[in-house]
DNA sequence: ACTAAGTATGACATTTTTATGAAAGTGTAA
DNA sequence: TTACACTTTCATAAAAATGTCATACTTAGT
């Protein structure tokens, strides 16, 4: 379920690399070629993950570290340090400051994954898999269970990552597109319309305590999740 | 609003074949068949995205995408490149080089689309906007709500544009064609008192606690939005 | 007070957007 | 293979929004 991956990098290319080379494999990556555009990255939603590249001209990486394990919201949030073979004495610095692990340039794709879901596999017990409650209406991701009141609500996979999403992303509209970006995924092809029919079976799946109003439509802009009513 | 893609590739039929996609869809085409003619239109107005063959004869195709990564003025265009399945090599290499997305011939049109329209998304992220408040009255881009001290204002999609563009831009009178231009789009054919119609329907739905009194008509001259009453 | 020009407002035919039921397609486990 | 559970698309209903008009009001100038 984890999928945003923060990329800070200064060079294109690799950025470019990394990039795909996560979004082969599901996760959705968020660009920042500087100190000060990955510290704009630090705001909701925040990723799941940092690959950080430490050799950032002024060294600015291990700055970005120490800013990511200041803040409350994203101090939980693992880092990956890219480095340079041999800078031995980086890499303990690194680990000083906060970062989870490390990953040695020149890597190979799939050393690279391996790293990334070994360090998400370990955090996300806490970080991002907690039971979350609004209204009475609890979804708890490691049962894979939606609760209203108690009693259990049954749903199909796709509604319950709707669900899930919104419940992580409430008071804010998202249109058609977005929701298919974020809770169908990247490269999934699927009309815009298909959502108006998972909408329409979630507010069935969670209306029997009224929870249907949660999910609210907005007109000319998209659909929003919100505990006012 | 992008319009323009340009497409590179040097079998007339497939590029005829998405030439006819794209306008299906709404997007302005022009067409190169090699190198040159891809060069030439590296000029104004500068298509918003690039479809690029990576099979030109001559290995061309990597050659136009660097010559447009290296100018200035159509660095940050996106480019999508046509590769054949399974020349993984060539993916690789040209996210590089600074391609945005691959699509593996064959493709479907709704495939072909999808990227498109995922690229574009990507290239122009919706700017964080951030909460208006004047006189009790706020307007929240994100959760795309109204609200008058607490309780939620119900309006439509075309005064909810107007109040925004309003509370952005307070304190000046604009003229019918001027709302018209900055509200509903410039070549957009409407009466000019059809603005009349949703004035008064924006004051109707802010009227509730007086604040339709922001919205000032100036005899002669146009609509303002103030907090001076 | 009267007129002309500008503005406000209610009504309404049309167009857009959403909601919803149902069919068609997909994949999976028994 | 046959059920079965989802997913996606499609067709159509329902709801809401939009642009225009006709008519009522206001205002400024005479």
């Amino acid at each position: 379920m984890s999928r945003k991956v923060l990329v800070v990098d200064d060079e294109a290319p690799i950025r470019e690399m990394l990039v795909f080379v996560l979004e082969q494999n599901g996760f959705q990556a968020i660009e920042a070629e500087d100190y000060d555009s990955a510290i704009a990255a630090m705001v909701e939603p925040y990723p799941d993950m940092v690959l950080l590249d430490w050799m950032l001209p002024g060294g600015s990486g291990i700055q970005i570290a120490k800013k990511f394990k200041q803040n409350e919201h994203t101090r939980k949030i693992p880092i990956i340090m890219l480095t340079a073979r041999g800078e031995e004495e980086d890499k303990v610095r690194g680990l000083e400051v906060g970062a989870d692990d490390y990953v040695t340039k020149p890597f190979s794709p799939k050393e690279l994954m391996a790293r990334i879901k070994a360090v998400i596999r370990r955090v996300s017990p806490t970080s991002l898999e907690e039971a979350i409650k609004v209204h009475g209406l609890r979804l708890d991701p490691i049962s894979h269970r939606v609760t209203s009141d108690g009693s259990e609500l049954d749903m199909g996979p796709t509604e319950f990552r709707l669900l899930h999403f919104f419940m992580t992303h409430p008071e804010r509209v998202y249109s058609r597109e977005q929701l298919l970006d974020n809770v169908w995924g990247t490269n999934v092809y699927v009309e815009d319309r298909t959502v108006d029919v998972h909408i329409r079976r979630l507010r069935k799946a969670i209306a029997p305590l009224g929870h249907d109003r949660l999910v609210q439509t907005v007109r000319g802009a998209g659909y929003r999740f919100s505990s006012k009513l």
